[in-house]
RNA sequence: CGGGGCGUAGCGCAGCCUGGCAGCGCGCGUGCUUUGGGAGCACGAGGUCGUGGGUUCGAAUCCCACCGCCCCGACCA
């Protein structure tokens, strides 16, 4: 591909809007334009790298019995009433009429057709188990996009979905996936890590993330070097210390004024966190008030508290009014005294005697507070983040916290979508049973946005060989003082295309730093550069992107490399005769 | 949805406070020179100053409304 044709263009400086190294650089090289929030177009070099980065994925789906095939972006209404999520999922599901005024929306995954496919196609164990998978652009109205290609509102995805006669079989088809993505991510060059994740309201028994570490991810894992323990925050068990060994005492009142966070009474008391307790509201999406309880030297974690008072619609910070309904004072709350609410308490303070926690007045605290005889929960359970250093709860190491960019998932979902549609078969036995479902995902934007974050340096992308949309980048300088130079370009560049492994082929009239420049941003593995000099030195310079390691080598080596195709990773030594 | 910022040539920005010819750098076109690290000289093209309304003799500039984009938060089966 002549560089003097490509439909791209590249920019001196850095885009404004983007903050992080892949969006700034597949911005600066020309892979891809915003058109809006959320919304971006592939210019044909992002077009190229997502159609690698979606072959590797065929491979490996494929190679685990997984078949390709296609469903539809647009659905009607009536397939997602069925399985009940179009009054479930919120405003990120687009919907809108067609011309006869029929609800449509636009598929965010395809669980229901799937499920409305087997229902249609199989009756028998004899046909199960299916494995199918498609790529298909999604659209989700997320609140708020960000991260140039890592949070988008359209985006092709790689989903797959398992069909089984039971757990047992869904089990394997699970396990089989794990192994798919974990050569995936190795193959495209990402360091994934599977981590335990929620299951959420979907009535899931088992899901990973696979967690690409990234100081701009949007989910926290804990992890321990130890073990190899990994979870992501939002399910990571908190073990926690041991409590005092104290006999409660009678709960006194303590005036505190301008204490309203735990930092303040902490220090206007002179006490540890550790000896306080924090009261933190929130509200369910029908309307539910929860009075979560953590020890003050902890952060309540919203997923472990939604699935502990089985939370409908999620949850969201209670309002100042909500709380004072309940008979309760922001900044100086506790469950003492109030009313109409769901108290939900911590492990750890439900067996932590002589609590300082709010005394429902402002200014005041209350001393020797006991859960069990100050208040009582309704419901106990470890509702904590897991911090910096804790324990690991396998194997009671220091944990480390890091944030990570969620590159792929895998989920058991049961039977909630073949039941719905009533997609089932008759066993062996003639009981007639619902078939077992797992879903599997993987984002093929964000997967080349976090190649990009984890291969590029200060002057532009390296890709790793398996993606890079051209193996090569063919850099003629002075072709128009030395014909030669035009004559040897042109001869490798067409004997690349004549052998399908086409290169990029930089024919501009530019200078020479402009060409190095754009090679180095562009990021092609190998940069091959045809020069009066070269050519005096024996042959075309041959540069490793990412190491630039460098050597002449002779034209004719040259032409046969091109012809069997570049290789990945450096040159093998004793191969070629560097000049 | 809450908080903050931005919208002026293809890109990056100045001008706005204090109203009075719409500018700078890069890029782009033509010509000559140049050719191993974002070249030089000369000439030139390119703008509904996000949109609508208002104030004013006069609005990029002041006021109001709206739209869009970015960042933080909320949100994210």
């Amino acid at each position: 591909m002549r560089l003097s044709q490509l439909f791209f263009a590249t920019l001196r400086e850095d885009p404004v809007e983007a903050e992080m190294p892949s969006h700034r650089l597949l911005l600066r090289a020309g892979y891809v334009r915003q058109l809006g929030s959320g919304i971006y177009s592939l210019l044909p070099l992002g077009f190229r790298v997502n159609q690698r980065v979606e072959q590797v994925i065929r491979e490996e789906m494929n190679r685990i019995g997984c078949q390709e095939m296609e469903m539809p972006v647009v659905h009607p209404a009536d397939v997602w009433r069925r399985s009940g999520r179009y009054t479930d999922v919120g405003p990120e599901l687009a919907r809108f009429k067609d011309r006869g005024d029929r609800d449509m929306v636009l598929a965010m995954t395809h669980e229901e057709v799937v499920a409305g496919l087997l229902a249609d196609l199989v009756q028998s164990y004899r046909q199960l188990p299916v494995l199918v998978y498609h790529f298909q652009t999604k659209f989700r109205d997320e609140p708020r996009s960000r991260g140039g290609l890592i949070r988008v509102r359209e985006f092709v995805m790689k989903d797959s979905y398992s069909c089984d006669r039971d757990d047992a079989g869904l089990d394997v088809s699970y396990w089989k996936h794990h192994a798919a993505y974990t050569r995936i991510f190795e193959r495209l060059g990402l360091h994934a890590i599977a981590v335990s994740s929620d299951v959420g309201m979907m009535g899931g028994s088992l899901a990973h993330e696979f967690m690409v570490l990234n100081p701009a991810g949007e989910d926290v894992l804990v992890l321990c070097e130890a073990c190899g323990y990994a979870a992501n925050r939002q399910v990571a068990v908190a073990p926690k210390p041991a409590a005092p060994d104290e006999a409660p005492l009678p709960r006194e009142d303590v005036a505190t004024p301008d204490t309203p966070t735990i930092a303040d009474l902490a220090r206007f008391l002179e006490i540890g966190e550790d000896r306080t307790a924090k009261a933190a509201f929130f509200t369910t999406g029908d309307g539910r008030l929860i009075t979560a309880i953590v020890r003050g030297d902890f952060e309540v974690n919203e997923t472990k508290l939604v699935n502990a008072v089985r939370a409908i619609g999620g949850i969201r910070p209670a309002t100042v009014d909500e709380i004072k309904a309940a008979g309760m004072e922001p900044g100086y709350g506790s469950p003492i005294g109030a009313h109409d609410t769901t108290i939900v308490v911590d492990d750890l303070v439900a067996r932590s005697p002589n609590l300082v926690a709010g005394a429902n007045r402002v200014g005041y605290h209350a001393r020797n507070v006991n859960a069990g005889c100050d208040y009582s929960a309704d419901v106990t359970a470890d509702i904590t983040n897991a911090r910096h250093g804790d324990p690991c709860p396998e194997c009671a190491g220091p944990v480390v916290l890091r944030n990570g960019i969620e590159v792929g998932n895998i989920f058991k979902l049961g039977t909630k979508y073949t039941e719905a549609f009533d997609a089932t078969y008759l066993g062996e036995d003639g009981e007639r049973r619902p078939i077992v479902m797992g879903s599997y995902g993987i984002g093929l934007g964000r997967a080349v946005a976090c190649v990009v974050e984890d291969h590029h340096d200060d002057k532009g992308i390296a890709w790793p060989d398996e993606v890079a949309p051209y193996a090569g980048h063919l850099v003629a300088l002075g072709a128009t003082k030395e014909p030669q130079v035009a004559e040897v370009a042109d001869r490798l560049h067409g004997i690349a295309a004549a052998a399908g492994r086409e290169i990029l082929y930089d024919d501009r009239d530019e200078s020479p730093g402009v060409k190095f420049k754009d090679a180095e941003l562009l990021g092609m593995p190998w940069i091959l550069t045809v020069s009066p000099r070269s050519l005096a030195a024996g042959g075309v310079e041959v540069t490793r992107r990412a190491t630039a390691t460098r050597s002449t080598v002779p034209v004719a080596d040259v032409e046969r490399l091109l012809a069997e195709g570049l290789p990945a990773g450096d040159l093998p030594a004793g191969e070629l005769t560097a000049v």
